[in-house]
RNA sequence: GCCGGGGUAGUUCAGUGGCAGAACGCGUUCUUGGUAAGAACGAGGCCAUGGGUUCAAUUCCCAUCCCCGGCUCCA
């Protein structure tokens, strides 16, 4: 035993993920010979193998589950051995797998090999394998993995190829971490934001309008919070605010490019006889409000922020409550820049968003960097030019990123920056995005220090992203939870019966007098004492000031913190006080 | 859009080929309370929508809509 379990530290995770890959293609070709195989790496937390011809469902699972540890009990040896390219297409023509043969094939073309790794256990398997899988099946941890759910899947990951089915599961080194990450995944769903604007009443979804959300008074309320301290950081930071109209002419769409590259995400309306477009995006509305007049060079950097509602016909499928919507709200700003202003303008772009996001108090994003896409306008040398700037800023700031190839707007590269949901899932939010190509095709000019017209380079960027999707990840980081200075409802008066509602109503007046702002109701419904406090933990509320006969008498209240409990009586202005300290300090 | 799963009261969910169920929430009354659920009574339903099978469908079958998990796409 403790041989064994030296040998199973010896396997690093990944090895026993993908003999888990390996065994579910035994075990799923046991049961269903037609299936063809195509790949099974380990992933994240556990692996997955995909089949070509196969139809099952998530209740299909138990069996092929228990099927793979009675093959992992055979103590079956996965030996290694090198095949002639020809000998492996053969077996697998022969074996009906034609998934094998084009990934044997793709390998002989693109690392030119000529022989090709595979693993067989005696005569059951026999799988294209580079390698990276235990020596025997008894070094497994059958405790320590189970099969999750099915899904489709792309052959390639190309959604013109065949859709395959894939089977996902999780695996670890010891029962203890699936435990824990099955637990995990249990809090995750408490902290899912879907759950939580409905139990927080923040906002709803409806068929009569699939993909749109309605915000209710509280989750107004809290977007309301966030955006007054987006709003505070952005007018210190030299922003000035626009608004431009939802629906804009379909010609305009047709010069700023959207029309060929973005035209089946749009939505159309047809008035007097004339083709409108819902924007959206909001970079042409602003870009005519710079065109009022001829701009000098003096006024560069100009920075025109526009929080506009745009929409976007996303495919049905691609639907997740607020992280995907389709309208949404984003804090787009223009910056118009003279190209030598261009690098300090981005760095100083990153170092607010930054800055927002630690404020709040959101994980560190990871950063990506993504290059030109398919369908691009603009010259390869204004390509080249924008990456290569953006690269140098972000090398210059020392910050990590990843590089994300092909996945740029279609004018321009850009930096990402994305956070990660309960579940895992990563968010794009804020975004920087350089673009020499739109001044062109809106002919956008300044007049610079020689008299002469020049082109400016326009930075579109966004620091929240999209509204939605943001309030999304922060309904999920704080579960709900929010800290005072975010919270729909900061301060709920709770008096003990209704013979001290009019005191009650006094304290919120008290406290309304040397804070406006404050967000204070009077709970004011006929329950019990020990009702409204469990409702008020419930609703998350920050504090819960209960008011009784001795707080009356000495013109107190007792506040109780969220999760802290009673916190004793004070005086008004002492509780005042710590409020706005809390409010104030953000956290 | 594609693959798989789901839709029953306001919410979370049971359930059944033959009168539709619970808990919480909501309303009324009683109760006037000291830090996470006081009590009684009551009102809520085209069982998502449209077809089909059947003497009979919320239940079985098909289609549509919407939601969830993936894929693709995207902020």
């Amino acid at each position: 035993m403790v041989k064994l379990k030296n040998r199973m530290q010896k396997n690093n995770i990944e090895n026993i993920r993908h003999s888990f890959a390996h065994l579910t293609n035994i075990a799923v070709r046991k049961f269903y010979p037609k299936a063809q195989p195509a790949i099974g790496p380990a992933i994240e937390n556990g692996f997955y193998q995909d089949f070509g011809n196969l139809n099952i469902s998530k209740e299909d699972l138990p069996k092929i589950e228990k099927e793979i540890r009675s093959i992992a009990k055979q103590n079956l040896t996965f030996k290694k051995e090198l095949w002639p390219f020809r000998k492996v297409v053969d077996f697998y023509k022969k074996e009906k797998q034609p998934y094998k043969v084009q990934i044997a094939k793709d390998l002989v073309k693109e690392k030119k090999l000529t022989k090709l790794g595979i693993v067989r256990t005696g005569d059951i398997l026999v799988d294209l394998c580079r390698g990276g899988h235990v020596k025997n099946t008894r070094e497994l941890p059958l405790d320590a993995f189970k099969l999750t759910h099915v899904a489709g899947a792309y052959w390639r990951g190309d959604e013109k190829n065949p859709m395959l089915t894939r089977v996902y599961g999780l695996a670890f080194a010891e029962k203890k971490e699936l435990d824990e990450y099955l637990a995990f995944l249990e809090e995750a769903k408490k902290r899912d934001h879907k759950r939580l604007g409905q139990e927080l009443d923040l906002f709803s979804f409806h068929p009569e309008a699939p993909g749109f959300v309605f915000w209710h008074p509280k989750g107004m309320l809290l977007r309301q919070a966030l955006m007054s301290l987006h709003h505070e950081l952005h007018r210190k930071a030299g922003y000035q605010e626009v608004s431009t109209p939802i629906l804009l002419s379909e010609d305009l769409w047709k010069r700023s490019g959207h029309w060929d590259n973005y035209k089946d995400n749009m939505y159309f309306t047809k008035i007097d006889n004339r083709v409108f477009a819902i924007k959206p995006m909001n970079c042409p509305g602003t870009i005519l409000v710079y065109k009022v007049r001829p701009r000098s060079y003096k006024e560069l950097p100009i920075r025109f922020a526009e929080a506009g509602e745009v929409h976007r016909h996303e495919p049905s499928g691609t639907l997740n409550g607020l992280m995907r919507v389709r309208a949404f709200r984003q804090d787009d700003t223009h910056i118009f820049a003279q190209p030598d202003q261009v690098e300090q303008e981005v760095i100083d772009v990153i170092r607010l968003t930054l800055q927002f996001y630690r404020i709040i108090g959101l994980k560190e994003p990871h950063i990506e960097l993504s290059t030109k896409p398919e369908k691009y306008i603009g010259s390869l040398a204004m390509w080249r030019k924008a990456e290569s700037t953006l690269k140098k800023i972000l090398n210059d700031l020392k910050i990590d990123y990843k590089i994300n190839k092909g996945d740029g707007a279609f004018y321009g590269p850009k930096i990402d920056f994305h956070v990660k949901d309960s579940l895992g899932r990563s968010w794009q939010l804020g975004t920087i995005q350089l673009d020499f190509s739109m001044s062109e095709r809106f002919d956008v000019t300044y007049i610079d220090k020689d008299g002469r017209q020049k082109r400016p380079v326009i930075i579109h960027r966004t620091v929240i992203g999209s509204i939605q999707r943001f309030m999304g990840v922060l309904i999920e980081h704080f579960a709900g939870a929010f800290p005072t200075w975010l919270a729909p409802e900061q301060v709920w008066i709770v008096p003990i019966s209704d013979k001290f509602l009019s005191y009650a109503k006094d304290v919120q007046q008290r406290l309304l007098k040397d804070y406006p702002a404050l967000r204070v109701v009077v709970k004011e419904e006929n329950e019990t004492l020990g009702k409204k406090i469990r409702e008020g933990e419930v609703q998350k509320i920050p504090y819960l000031a209960v008011v009784g006969e001795k707080e009356q008498a000495q013109g107190t209240l007792s506040p109780r913190k969220r999760g802290k409990g009673n916190l004793g009586a004070m005086k008004i202005d002492a509780f005042a006080k710590i409020l706005e300290k809390e409010i104030k300090e953000k956290n």
